[in-house]
DNA sequence: GATGAATGAGCTTTCATTCAT
DNA sequence: AATGAATGAAAGCTCATTCAT
């Protein structure tokens, strides 16, 4: 990507900005989301290390906009994936699908933002910490208005249901973070929206209303017994 | 705690390695789990990096027996408890309690395992990483029992119900482990326990009921004939 | 060297490698080839440890930039005085006096080469190592082109002759790069060049027919004396 | 060989002596003659470094031992053996096998030993350093006295014979001793004892025929001088 | 004749950051 | 909008040696 430039090419500050992000990235990645070094960036680009540090007067800006980079990347797909699809347990699959797929697509990036990024003290708050806040509330969203319409239960929070979603995903696909499995993105997506959806989801009426009816038939029929043995006698 | 005596005090092997582990633990947990110096911990017992060296040959060492330490302080009362405790239901709510509560009071150790140890090349198939395994696996063997005894679903993976357990937890206390918020153990614990139970528990004893009706009602019929054949007739 | 100079002073690359490099083998020669801390290269030249890494990633490296450098400069005068010389034994001659006066003039460089560098993993290989083969080589070549010319016997290996070289030098100049005694570097390198031109040397073939003619004349004179005697009698 | 017995346990002097040496030699091996430390023979030994300082106040004194130790277990052999071979051109080869042998199957003691020992300041007339002069002298000894003899030229110096044969050994077998070659003892034995021979021996029989030839011719000539002289007057 | 703990000085290396040019 | 050199502080680790018990 930077290789295919003269080194240190005097660029428009955008171009310079844009590189260092994709370059930061490829480092990130090589270095399985464990550190980026500026040194290492610098020397990718045929720059100095003082050449990112006017763009990025420190360390913590730069990954703050690489991650943000990322993250919009993400987003915009997300987001504009998920106005497409109505109905709550299809929603659900999707967010689910997309999370799953991008943690399959950026493990490196996914640990490099769970393990340093928001292990960090400027985490809370950040422009960083938005886009995670919007990206996760879609999921509050999908089940508070599933809640509305009836079609989820009302007395489960959603927030417990959003912290469920994201945390049985982190947990699930550690081992392929940290290379020592894999997994199958539909099937683990399958799995969690499944159990999620079952598990906010309203007991079907059908039943409540096939019960009521059982109900008044054992109450019909107690009577005619009653009847009928006043009859008999 | 080790300031408290002579520094640099000759002492038995078995008290300066317990000191080292305290002492570590405590640089930890007052470093927010994001790092552990070793000089740090040589500063805070009067001693020489060295000292430690001669004990821990490397840092990483050091670090997997001040984890494994603490786990196994944890895991103590963790399968005690659980020895004493029978029902699907209460033991779950108690797994879910017990790691929380954890959390709650070891929140800086719990950022270091999961953000700096659980990350690292070295800890998959570790001492410390088998006794992970140990306690996450009582969840799996308290849902599978279950599963067995026909008081839950066996239609559903017991290890995802232990991803769905320990990653909930861990997405839920995030802001507490970051000093930003707070939570109430025992309300967490409720609230995920039922959901994990309600999500694994085999469909509701109204359907049992419905089939005393069903059952109660064909009686009531045959007899409601019978009569009906006396009348008749 | 350096400490004419400011220390600490802002230099260009070039000038700061061809500092570090000259700084290298004072401390070289000042710790009789034993050591080479770069600690005490920076505080000689005034900067920091860290401004020599910027330049040698490693260690290793700067060792073998110094010597590399060093042997650049001795070869070059080797390499352009043996094209100047025809024969043998003047050739002969020629690089067993060199490499003695190489070790006359640097016997700590010499001492770091062979007890440090030498001894090495990473040494075989190395750009130091090649340098060190075609430096070894050109006593190879002398051999083997003077047994093809018929001057030196060809039952001889000529790498056997290149170990015989720089053995019995190495071995010769021991106590005086131990500074427990010294040497003459034109006489010793006579007896050398001397010994390993006659080890190879063939039987000249002059001497056979010396051999011859003085039989012939023997001959001769023996009839003379018989004519002499008759003459006499 | 340490691991047989109870660690630690209380030996008599000349044991704890011998299992110390032994166990350096081990240690020297396993580091490929690099280094020597003393908490690895402790460790080995099961005893605390303390107690090797006890018998040992100095690591030079520790290496100085175990190399003498070495030094002596080969000059047995090496003087038992030349005892019992007469002929130059025998005890040559004798001494150059016994050499080469010694470095085939000791590599790396002969490394520790060149390469840092040898190096050392405190090696120059040390007991060590003694050793080796008497074992390097028997070759001076051998060569002068074939000179004196008449098998072995006078004009010669037997002590570059002997910087030769050692010379050229080390040269040879480096590659062996840095684990990148291979060598076969007897053969490199027989070259090189050859060459050594051949290089000292005085001029072939017919060399000394010649001599008696030119006596001849001279005494012929003045008696030719005399007859001439009877004729002439 | 040991033990066992501890020292102290050194080493190589890393990296975010600064600043004169 | 950069360069290029340098800093400074820390980190992990090694090892010969000492000394109280």
């Amino acid at each position: 990507m930077a290789e295919e430039r003269k080194a240190g090419a005097r660029l428009r500050r955008g171009d310079r900005i844009a590189e260092i992000i994709a370059v930061a990235r490829e480092v990130i990645t090589e270095n399985n989301g464990v550190e980026m070094p500026i040194g290492e960036i610098a020397g990718r680009l045929g720059i100095v290390e003082g050449a990112i540090y006017r763009i990025y007067p420190t360390k913590r800006q730069l990954v703050m906009a690489v991650l943000c980079d990322w993250y919009e990347e993400v987003m915009a797909s997300y987001e504009s994936g998920l106005e497409q699809i109505s109905g709550v347990r299809e929603q659900l699959r999707f967010v689910t699908y997309h999370h799953i797929d991008c943690i399959y697509r950026y493990p490196e990036l996914v640990n490099f933002y769970f393990g340093v990024v928001r292990m960090s003290r400027e985490y809370w708050g950040s422009e960083l910490h938005k886009l995670n806040r919007r990206y996760a509330n879609r999921v509050v969203k999908i089940l508070s208005e599933g809640a509305l319409r009836g079609e989820l239960r009302a007395d489960k929070s959603p927030r417990l249901g959003r912290d469920i979603l994201f945390g049985v995903v982190e947990q699930s696909t550690w081992p392929y973070r940290m290379k020592v499995g894999t997994f199958d993105p539909d099937e683990i997506a399958d799995n969690i929206a499944d159990l999620i959806y079952n598990a906010f989801a309203r007991p079907p009426e059908t039943d409540v209303r096939r019960h009521d009816v059982a109900e008044r038939l054992l109450g019909i029929s107690e009577e005619l017994r009653a009847i009928a043995g006043g009859v008999r006698s």
